[in-house]
DNA sequence: TACAATAATTGATAAATGTCAAGCAGTCAA
DNA sequence: TTGACTGCTTGACATTTATCAATTATTGTA
């Protein structure tokens, strides 16, 4: 069933910073093999392993990023429209070595690897934009694996909760937007762990009720996660 | 103190996948600026948070990278030669998000970051090679951030053991070519418990003397460590 | 609304991992 | 060769994290 882009769609693509230096006739190239299609929440969009036969946009909805081994999972990340995912998988011609699913109804479009290949092989301003995108996103793992390994769980919660908090434009009060057991899993803990780890930084101005956060007093909050731009801050 | 490369070190450089794409006035130009120096052991080469004014590359010795954070240190990485480092923070002219010390007495070569850039807009088949060495390495970050979340510190010395064997050529008995108390913190584990985990893995024929590494029972180390190409295999 | 299914929490316990202190073993330089 | 130094190992113990089982929300749906 393929369907092409609308005209809102394609714009929306478009916008990413991954395709707004393409000039018009190979974004439009690009679109012309791409197709866009309506998911339904919690199905498999990719599996780790498989070929990266094309890049992968969210238009709406959200979508995991998960990896599994010897029978375990764990959650690499969660992403928003409109974002991509897959694309040094998609540029080296390698197999998926992370499996998406939907965690709600989803709006996905798919432009096959080849096109982007061949337009990346024809178009320097192209590779320019993969480069600077790919250069971000290994710059996001890298900080990822030192919140990892420089930090314990609580310090770990502490953290993403001020960055939430800070995502929220700084207000007092949001909501959490991810599943709890989802959040663990990101945060390298079991759901029954984070449920102690969330009573854990009360002492420090936080309140979590169901998916509504309260921090109550930001500056022992800062205080205890010690937030570093280098670990915690998504442009630097 | 500016020492220009030798023709040696300049053709070693040359035969980089990364550099190996460029033509030769363009490769000449970015030798033009770099430089080589040689340093001895336990000097930080950079220090995380500097601006990333120069690509590194190490001719010989080993660099080992490493971050910090709030008094706590942890090896991301060891480099032995030709290898380059910190390609993406030159890229995206950002900050370091590690920092990097030279192991032994070590040769290396700068290459500042502006007329990497500088050739890097000129021309498209460098972009090309950057591309594809920042793909390679966000795939093997990715695979790191998996074997971190998914198996246990004893999965994962038993799994370093498996490739280490792979890359002396699949002999049983091989040299560990690391300070234990650095594979510990690359592993994610302190030395202590480093050394509990070797012997841990004696059940699965696994002797460690010193540096001296033996596996007698190749099976049952890999029955035990259950590898798999989509984190252990650094091509793919 | 009520039911079933799923997610979240809690307590008890176990396993994994870290810390501290002491002793041992190899290295290097006087 | 000796002595200081450093890294490695070991044991005792503490902390962190996971597991298991039971209970309590919460959600979606008939």
């Amino acid at each position: 069933m393929t369907i092409r882009l609308s005209d809102d769609e394609s714009a929306e693509v478009r916008h990413l910073e991954l395709f707004s230096g393409l000039d018009d006739a190979h974004f439009a190239e690009l679109m012309l093999g791409a197709y866009v299609q309506t998911f339904p929440p919690q199905i498999e969009l990719i599996h780790e392993g498989e070929p990266a036969d094309f890049l992968h946009v969210v238009t709406s909805g959200s979508v995991e990023l998960f990896a599994s081994w010897n029978g375990r999972e764990t959650t690499m990340a969660t992403l928003a429209p409109v974002s991509t995912f897959i694309l040094a998988a998609t540029i080296r011609d390698a197999p998926y070595l992370m499996s998406a699913r939907t965690l709600e109804k989803s709006r996905i479009v798919l432009v096959p690897s080849r096109d982007m290949r061949a337009i990346f092989d024809l178009d320097p301003t192209f590779a320019v934009a993969v480069v600077s995108e790919l250069a971000r996103a290994y710059r996001q793992v890298v900080k990822n694996t030192k919140n990892l390994k420089l930090r314990t769980s609580l310090e770990r919660l502490a953290n993403y909760l001020v960055h939430r908090q800070e995502c929220a434009g700084g207000r007092n009060e949001f909501g959490l937007d991810i599943e709890k057991r989802r959040l663990a899993s990101y945060l390298g803990m079991t759901p029954e762990n984070l449920s102690r780890a969330i009573r854990q930084l009360r002492p420090y101005g936080v309140r979590v009720n169901g998916n509504h956060v309260t921090i109550t007093d930001k500056a022992d909050l800062l205080a205890f996660a010690k937030p570093e731009s280098l670990i915690d801050d998504p442009n630097s």
